[in-house]
Formats: C-alpha cells, structure tokens, sequence
DNA sequence: ATAATTATTGCAAATGGTTTGCAATAAGAG
DNA sequence: CTCTTATTGCAAACCATTTGCAATAATTAT
C-alpha cells in the first residue's frame, strides 16, 4: 500500500507517458485496495468517482501495469473464468481461494523453492516461475457452512 | 491408459446415457494421449477419423466426462486463455508448462501436503483442493534457446 | 426385425470476458 | 497558449465456450 500510485508515475514519466486523470485514479484505488480485483470489479468502484470511465481505459491500464511488472493477472476461478488482477510488487507469494465466498487470500511458503528445485533436478528443465493456488473453505465460511447445513453422515 | 474408455461407457450405462460413435472416439483419442489437449486440439485430432465431427460434440463431451470427475479441467496458459483438458483419474498430481513449445509435463510433490497443512492451521481455513504450477523451459527448449540465444552479458 | 422413444448431434447464433480501430480529447512540451 | 501525439470513449471485433433447436440415431419395447 502506498508503493504503487508513485512507482507507476515514475514509469509513466521515463517513457513519455501520460498521467491522465484516469490513470491516476485506478492507480490509487489498487494501491489501496487489499483484494485481487477483476477488471469490473475495479472499474465500478472507480466509476463511482468517475462515471464516464469506459471499462476498455481499465483493461488498457491494467495491461500497462502487468507490462511494467506493477500488477500480475491470473484465472484463479475456472467456472467464471474471468482474470483476477493482483497489485502485489513481484514478490512470489501464493494464493488461497474460498469457494464460498471467494475472497482470495495469499500466503508464503518456503517449501516451494524446494519444489522448484526437485522439479529441475528430475527434468533437467529451468523453472522460471511458478505458484500454489489451493481451494477450499476460508475460516468464516467454514463455519457458515457448517451451520447451514449438517455434515455428510448426520442426516 | 486404458482405463477412461470402459469407466466412461460404465457411467453412460449407469445413467441411461448413449454411447454414440462420437463419444467413443472422444474417449479413444484422450486415453490413448498422454497430454492434455486443448478442446480444439483434441477436436482437429478426431476429425482425423470423423470429419464430421463438430466442436460442440466435443465440448458437451469433456464437460460430461469433467462432471463426471474423469478428466479436469484448467487454464496453464494465462496469454492463449484457454482451458486444457487432464484425463487423468482425479490423482493429485501438479503441472509445469514449457512456456517455450507450451508442453505440459506432470509431477507429484508430497511437499504439498505440508503447505496445505500449514496454511490451513495459520488461517483457520479448510483446503479441499489445489495444485502447483510451475513455468519455465523444458530440458529440451532449455537447449534450443541457449543455441538461438546466447545468454544475457555474453553480448 | 421394426417401430417408438428420446438422448445426442450439427449447425448457427448467442455469450461473456477481453481487445481493437478510430475519431475526438486532453496531457505535456515548447 | 499552441502544437503534438498519447490516451480516451465508443462501438465493433475477437475468441473460447455455450446454447436453442430441428434433424439424427442409440436404445427399448413391440
């Protein structure tokens, strides 16, 4: 949080960009957005300070970011199979998402690296990059679930 | 191998589904094929014997065959978005993908089960499912590039 | 075998997320 | 304040996938 919105003028400015006032806009709702937004999803909470923002401008800047390695996109949800668009600087970090409610929650692992590296060595390929993605219940819906309905074998 | 052709037909049975010559192909073709085609992949494949075959079919077919939990489903490719079909029986088993000839190759990690584990006791949450992907190059393409491109400050 | 039943197919049109061409607009340089 | 041209909004295009429907064909009952 806070990174973003100066880092992506800097860039602009380098390469004879322009910091309109859309751009400076979704820049900041990202920054301060702790969530993986879709591209609707940022384009209605930015619509509701600017009503005339066209959702192609969003797509166009997102496309920007993930270009300049200031946003990374990912399908994390196969049925809606619409990009999910984490403002996270490139750190490897790796992602939870509850079924339910579908909050995306990110998490380190220090096992991965070692993966990587058993991955390698049995190939002989060169893994470049690479994430988790797990699936399941988070905490709270866990026990929403659990209060709606009655677990398998107690009916 | 060998497997997905006759558990299919079973389940047809078993639901009073029809095992058309279509499907039979279909079956064929994927059990047989020790990748995991795209739909239109394993689509230009069958018309090789039925060139009347249509996409569509295809796609009722994986659908049914992925509700059926006997192939899943899942985007590798974030640029080229789409879906690729994995015949195997419902392992757990993870991907890497060759982001040079876009091979897919599977592997196992029993390190897996510890991160699900992990995450589950630090966040409360219930993980069900999940995979790892990894990206990179291939022991083959690994070679290639490095013949076409020689490497970054040998220039 | 044959006819009746209805699941499945091929086709064409629809979907939904994302992209693109283009004329109008507006940053930023001079 | 003017000029240049990057960026926008809009509408249409794209591409993978899905769907409605009439025609076809796999099974069941005759």
């Amino acid at each position: 949080m806070g990174d973003l919105v100066s880092t992506a003028q800097e860039k602009l400015r380098e390469q004879g960009g322009r910091l309109t006032a859309q751009r400076r806009l979704l820049f900041t709702i990202l920054d301060s957005l702790g969530e993986h937004p879709t591209a609707e999803e940022l384009y209605l909470l930015a619509r509701e300070q600017d009503s005339d923002l066209n959702l192609s401008t969003v797509y166009r800047t997102l496309r920007w970011l993930e270009a300049e390695n200031l946003v990374s996109a990912r399908v994390f949800d196969e049925e809606r199979r619409q990009e999910r668009f984490d403002p996270a600087l490139p750190r490897e970090h790796h992602h939870f998402m509850c079924t339910r409610c579908r909050e995306v929650i990110e998490f380190d692992s220090s096992l991965f690296e070692s993966i990587k590296i058993q991955f390698q060595e049995m190939n002989g390929a060169r893994v470049s990059t690479g994430s988790i993605v797990l699936y399941g219940l988070c905490a709270e819906c866990r026990i929403l679930e659990a209060d709606e309905a009655p677990a398998a074998g107690t009916v």
